[in-house]
DNA sequence: TCTGCCGGGGA
DNA sequence: TCCCCGGCAGA
């Protein structure tokens, strides 16, 4: 029975694998650690996993492993949930592993791999024979971890660590990405299943359309968040990068929601519902990393100076030219693309899912009629107008004048929720007040 | 006409 | 301060 939630992502430490040891034959083991190389932040796979990222391995037993207890291992040296599968293997002899044999999950030992013609001849001894006997079997029935499973379902194709060695397969041949299994195979498994039934569909299309909509509030999250001011502003450079924020000045190069959270997106159901949480689409990622290379400048919006500075901190202290009061200067410069390698975003798409005033269009616009009225010497806007256009302030005192705010473009709590649910909508919302959810 | 939200007022 | 709503103005 499902409760239709979805699971968080799980660490991989704890995960069973097989490794190599230095004789040559895989060994069992539990992954006690995970290192990924300090670098990590060029990847945007939420778990940080990178090629290069390397596995402890605490192995069960030190046999054949010179009395190691534990060793590094690269992705590509293990076999096992989310890892590689062990078909392409050439097993050798006396490796242990596990067949099924008479509807029991059996343990042996390889005495000889034919690789060229998929053939495994294994010495088993099975509760109740009086000896061991040699059996034959494909590699692909051969498994190196025991299934958790009873042996009484283990002659059932949905077999947990063949499922495991599968989907290793899958990711090596096609993408990284591990893919679950049809809902029917997994009827024999007990390995939870991320989602199966139409119930279950139905709930993840609810989840994920509360995700969307989560998401687009991560996207107007304010530049004095905490989530804000710790990021590299060298990410603005990845268009991938899952990093947004609301400001004009502050906000880096466009970034689609994450792709596990798209309602629309086939790889949610599987890759992101995949119960090993593993997902690493590398390949797939880092090419559209090099798609989009921008540089960023930094352009001072003071009134008649519009100087540019290559850094945030070179504008920061250029802003202080201007006596700028400290925790004002990002509302004094704004983030300027240069150099785009592709068409620069549009107000489709993908720039749908966020705010218009964090598009670059949007924000030349904006900050260029602004400029024209500073230029014209009209009458100053409250620093509360300008503050929510993210567009700088002129320098003068407060003054009555207060135009009215810029109707907003995004979707409202209205449009968003529907007068149906009128509950959900923001306290702004229900207020008839400027949305603070979705707002600019 | 719809919708966002300002401004004002009541509790 | 919270909450509600009339009404303005942009889309």
């Amino acid at each position: 029975m499902s409760t239709g939630k979805r699971l968080a992502k799980r660490s991989i430490i704890g995960t069973r694998v097989c490794a190599p040891g230095e004789d040559g034959k895989y060994y069992s083991g539990v992954i006690q650690a995970v290192k990924t190389p300090a670098n990590f932040l060029e990847n945007n796979n939420c778990i940080n996993l990178t090629p290069n990222t390397r596995y402890t391995v605490r192995f069960d037993s030190r046999q054949g492993n010179l009395g190691r207890t534990t060793a590094e291992f690269f992705e590509m040296d293990l076999i096992g949930p989310g890892f590689q599968s062990v078909l392409g293997l050439k097993l050798v002899p006396e490796q242990k592993c596990f067949v099924t044999y008479n509807g029991r999950e059996v343990s042996g030992e390889v005495c000889k791999h034919y690789f060229e013609r998929d053939e495994v001849i294994i010495r088993i001894h099975p509760p109740g024979s009086e000896a061991p006997f040699e059996v034959q079997k494909r590699l692909e029935e051969v498994r190196l971890l025991e299934s958790r499973k009873s042996a009484r379902l283990a002659d059932q194709d949905t077999d947990f660590a063949r499922l495991a060695d599968m989907a290793g397969d899958r990711k090596r041949t096609a993408s990284h990405t591990i893919d679950v299994p049809a809902p029917s195979t997994h009827l024999g498994s007990r390995k939870r299943r991320p989602s199966s039934s139409q119930d279950d569909n139905y709930k993840d299309t609810q989840m994920d359309e509360c995700s969307a909509a989560l998401v687009l509030m991560s996207l107007s999250c304010s530049p004095h968040s905490p989530n804000f001011n710790g990021f590299p502003w060298r990410l603005s450079t990845s268009p991938d990068s899952n990093i947004s924020s609301s400001s004009a000045s502050y906000r880096s190069t466009p970034s689609p929601p994450p792709r596990a959270y798209s309602p629309q997106s086939a790889p949610l159901s599987s890759s992101a519902g995949s119960d090993e949480g593993i997902v690493m689409d590398y390949q797939d990622e880092q090419p559209r990393k090099k798609k989009n290379v921008t540089r960023i400048v930094f352009q001072c919006m003071w009134p008649s100076c519009l100087k540019i500075r290559d850094t945030c901190e070179a504008i920061l202290a250029h802003l202080k030219d201007h006596d700028v009061l400290p925790g004002e200067e990002e509302f004094y410069f704004t983030e300027v693309e240069l150099g785009l390698t592709s068409p620069p975003p549009t107000l489709s798409h993908r720039d749908m899912a966020r705010p218009p005033h964090e598009d670059p269009d949007y924000q030349r616009q904006i900050v260029g009629s602004f400029r024209q009225t500073l230029l014209a010497s009209a009458p100053p806007q409250s620093p509360h107008k300008l503050l929510k256009l993210s567009s700088p302030r002129p320098h003068s005192p407060k003054t009555p004048a207060s135009p009215r705010r810029v109707r907003g473009e995004n979707k409202k709590c209205r449009k968003v929720y529907g007068m149906d649910h009128r509950e959900q909508w923001c306290t702004q919302c229900k207020w008839k007040k400027a949305c603070s959810r979705f707002g600019d």
